[in-house]
DNA sequence: GCAAGTAGTTACCTTATGGTAAGTAATGAG
DNA sequence: CTCATTACTTACCATAAGGTAACTACTTGC
């Protein structure tokens, strides 16, 4: 996977361990905007991640203290997922993530458009 | 894999598929804070990975624009590596990153000495 | 008694990923 | 003539990761 090891000699890697790897860091981050989410909404903003990776990421995230799941024993059940105290310390760093993302989406399509203009 | 996709509807996505998976965030990092590396110096500073990973995660780097690759035709050969102006936007993102890496290490190693001495 | 709805789990199979070891190029040293 | 050096590349193999489809539980409504 994306991190076995916990900590060998860089606080880095760790962090990385626990919030890299394929979807994790769009969920934390859909977490980090949204407050509260059911696991069927979270699916819903992610069309394309399958039900059992999901599964797998949140809780992984859970392990890791960085979400709560709150399991309402409803029928049909009801299971709502939020940043804990730590998560929400990714603001900051999911926040500049989104703002490089935004800005580079932006001039990269300027330059799209610009070479289609150019092209004729 | 980490990243297939490139840009749906969400401009976060494109970005994680070009600086998330195992060991590049790791990669950036180290380019940010040292300016420029050699392929044996990265190598050394990361223990953990091989040649071949190393070098497919830098190829990747380069393809995506976030670092430049100098190579000099010495005997032996010399290959440079720092990041582009594009890769240098990514600075407070990883620093960020870094601080909260660093904090968390220090909360936990704080609360792995507390329960050592409460075991006696 | 059967379908619907939520949040999964499980089994099975395919693909992706990563490790290891060996090979390559070019040249100066011994 | 061979070794050492750097930065890879290639082939081969083992494991991990992910997709799909089917199945679970529980109760309301028809």
């Amino acid at each position: 996977m994306t991190g076995k090891n916990k900590h060998n000699q860089c606080p880095m890697e760790s962090i990385l361990g626990q919030i890299m790897g394929p979807w994790t860091p769009y969920i934390l981050w859909l977490l980090d905007n949204e407050k509260t989410l059911r696991f069927g909404e979270i699916a819903t903003r992610m069309p394309d991640i399958s039900a059992k990776v999901l599964t797998d990421r949140l809780r992984k995230l859970e392990a890791s203290g960085l979400i709560n799941r709150d399991y309402q024993p409803t029928v049909p059940p009801t299971v709502n997922y939020s940043l804990t105290e730590r998560g929400r310390e990714l603001h900051g760093v999911l926040q500049g993530l989104n703002d490089v993302a935004t800005r580079w989406d932006e001039e990269d399509r300027q330059k799209e458009g610009d070479a289609e203009i150019a092209a004729g």
